[in-house]
DNA sequence: CGACCGATTGATCGACCTCAACACCAGTGG
DNA sequence: CCACTGGTGTTGAGGTCGATCAATCGGTCG
């Protein structure tokens, strides 16, 4: 690992973490993101207003003590963590619909979310109103499933970073993150919003090796890159047959509480 | 990675992932159990009852569609998943107190609860009463904040396996587990209720490495074995400053909803 | 054009894994 | 009492994977 001094060398690392410079800050009126799990509280239109952010920027809050949340309407972010000697972790990738915590990011802890792309976040700070919010049974569904998934993926995560090896890795994490995007078939592009150190700090490697194991992909035919921001997977069989494990089922939600329509297992 | 018929050759691995033998399961009239953040639910008497595990012994469910809960009230148990080759990594440590979704140990996903010493476990299956539980406030209330430590936990748990080494890894471990065992002080004995390859499972290692480090760590002066399943903390400013993360803060709830008697942070 | 940043690629190094041998311990059976 | 067994932990030798370091290339921006 390098030295603090080093890895954070560039203005992303240092200067954007202590603050969240807004770039648009607007209340927005209605929202129409379909993927969005905190919609339909009638106090959310109070609450809520609209950031833009460049890549790079970050959010932050300062206290553990608030109900907070962003959502991702557009663009790709990821909630981060930063070592004191400098690393850095990629905790999880926040995409289109994604709800993050904000309590979660106090900077005692030294996690933030940052864009990783262009990006429209939603913000909605809920905690002046914690106190009836705490008696309102839809809006603590809507938070457990929030986190409930959340959770699944992280387990999913560790997983990763605990078993795989660095090629098994890129697999999957190309793999989902086409699923995530939509890109279930053959030959839809998937965009990848990231640098190659993104990526590293995301599996827990190293920006060369990303690089190396990207281009022997490359060569074995299992994804084509039209760009350097820009994939097609190509062979879903090869790559299911590379990996251990299965990958992620999109549900729609956590499937936690079973459904009106569902049979009931007890 | 030893191939699945080595690595599942041992009765733990194979024999008892299928199905969990139940050793004792008595109804239990009252939880005496002070940790335990589902109890007070006039629902959960008539829901749950009182598992006895050995060590190996393990739990899982059938159906993501439920909702039932594994409350540790005595020993410690890991939340594991198995690669289809046979790795396995464990996911979370559970220990008394800890509360398990059970929707998230499907056996599709190969994903179980494990008691690794003996256990006391109450399983509590609401399954039936799930209609109304989802209009219970102060029952979501309660899972939510179940589900938000875990997800800090787990996120922990993700950025150690991504950006520590394998020494930094092993000292976090046993800091954090003497910290959840309520060793904050010098001198106070910590049960250590894992094998080292559970211990290897649990921090992405393999066992010869962790019976390695942990020579070192003894020998530098870290910690001190009393046996091979009890240490004690000597040197707390050593390992603080061996580590570049903070030792996570034990608060006794997720503290996302702020409380009354709190300032409100806007 | 030069400065700069990110990506690529090769050479080398070191951390961790693999494999094997051995120690230790509890249980079992003579 | 000893021999034997199986399970777990320890330790050393050697190999491999991924990190590190450095050189180069390509694109972008001033």
């Amino acid at each position: 690992m390098k030295p603090i001094n080093e890895r954070c060398g560039s203005v992303r690392r240092v200067d954007t973490c202590l603050s969240a410079p807004v770039r648009a800050s607007v209340p927005c009126k209605s929202c129409d993101l379909q993927a969005c799990r905190l919609r339909d509280f009638g106090l959310l239109k109070r609450a809520y207003s609209l950031r833009g952010l460049e890549r790079g920027d970050t959010l932050e809050t300062h206290s553990r003590n608030c109900l907070r949340f962003w959502i991702v309407k557009q663009g790709t972010g990821a909630t981060c963590r930063m070592f004191s000697d400098g690393r850095r972790q990629i905790v999880s990738l926040e995409t289109t619909g994604d709800v993050v915590c904000a309590s979660m990011a106090d900077n005692d802890n030294e996690h933030w979310f940052e864009a990783l792309s262009e990006c429209k976040i939603c913000e909605v700070n809920l905690t002046p109103w914690s106190g009836e919010l705490r008696q309102n049974a839809d809006f603590l569904h809507a938070i457990f499933e929030v986190m409930h998934k959340r959770l699944e993926r992280s387990v999913n995560h560790v997983s990763t970073l605990g078993r795989l090896d660095s090629h098994e890795r890129v697999i999957y994490f190309l793999a989902e993150l086409a699923l995530r995007l939509g890109a279930r078939d053959d030959g839809k592009i998937v965009a990848l919003p990231m640098s190659r150190e993104d990526i590293a700090d995301y599996l827990g490697l190293n920006s060369d090796s990303i690089s190396r194991i990207l281009t022997r992909l490359r060569r074995s035919g299992l994804v084509r890159f039209l760009s350097r921001t820009e994939y097609v997977v190509l062979d879903w069989s090869a790559i299911a047959q590379r990996l251990p494990i299965s990958l992620p089922e999109t549900f729609p939600n956590a499937m936690c509480f079973p459904s009106q329509d569902e049979e009931i297992s007890r």
